[in-house]
DNA sequence: CCTTGACCCTCCCGTAACCGGAGGGTCCAT
DNA sequence: ATGGACCCTCCGGTTACGGGAGGGTCAAGG
């Protein structure tokens, strides 16, 4: 199938699917007139890729599960592996960002927000906190 | 002050510095031979930068708190109101790592990690589930 | 006076993961 | 034959810098 279908399908903008192929993720064929030609095979692993991007995999992760996928004798622990790590990036985010909105929030909450021009959130940043 | 100066004083690299003069954001006096001097101001603005970075606040955003900061004019709404919207953005990213954390625990919970082959997340991400 | 090392300078390329657009070819239906 | 919807490649831009080359400057020590 043509990168329009396939891109379709795999719910990915055809860009995307012109960068995977770029960056040597997924190769698809070619017709006699230069169209990408998508079959099941090449279908199936954008939409693995689809998915496993949706979960906040990078796309070197990505390209390390499929490769895992593909090999039919890798042990599940090697992906359990992977997958932990990322759980604790995303762990390591999640705190950093609840951090900011504590104090932000704090800041928030301070500041009146009329029309007057005093403000503790640039009095914060200032370093006046 | 020298460039080295400031930015150990205001806890950024160097390089940092070069590209916030690049970008327009706080352009030092230069000396006689070519250096860049920190003054006071100049400074101050450094740090106020740094810690609104590290809020969380884009480069862009700061550019507006700086103007802000600088308005003695303007209401404190006005600031109070962009610090909703990140604080707002925040929250989303938030939410959005929930849910993937939620859903990739799930299935790291599901997968047993040993030497077996067989493994539910690479399933899921093929699509059986 | 000279050297040495720590600074400083200006380019310029690279990062992640694409997006947008220009300029031009292809295919299908009317 | 023509129009519109596809498709192609190439190039530049995005965010917020980091790294490094190639080369000037400055202050201290010999």
């Amino acid at each position: 199938m043509n990168v329009g279908e396939a891109a379709k399908r795999a719910q990915l903008p055809v860009k995307t699917l012109h960068y995977y192929e770029e960056i040597g993720l997924i190769r698809p064929e070619r017709r006699a007139n230069g169209y990408r030609d998508y079959d099941d095979t090449a279908l199936s692993k954008l939409q693995f890729v689809q998915r496993a991007r949706s979960l906040g995999f990078s796309v070197a992760e990505v390209r390390t599960l499929l490769s895992l996928y593909e090999d039919r004798h890798r042990a599940s622990a090697d992906v359990k592996a992977l997958a932990e790590g990322h759980l604790d990036e995303i762990d390591r985010k999640i705190e950093e960002l609840r951090g900011l909105r504590a104090t932000l929030s704090h800041l928030v909450d301070a500041c009146h927000g009329d029309d007057r021009p005093d403000c503790p959130i640039l009095d914060d940043l200032a370093g006046q906190g």
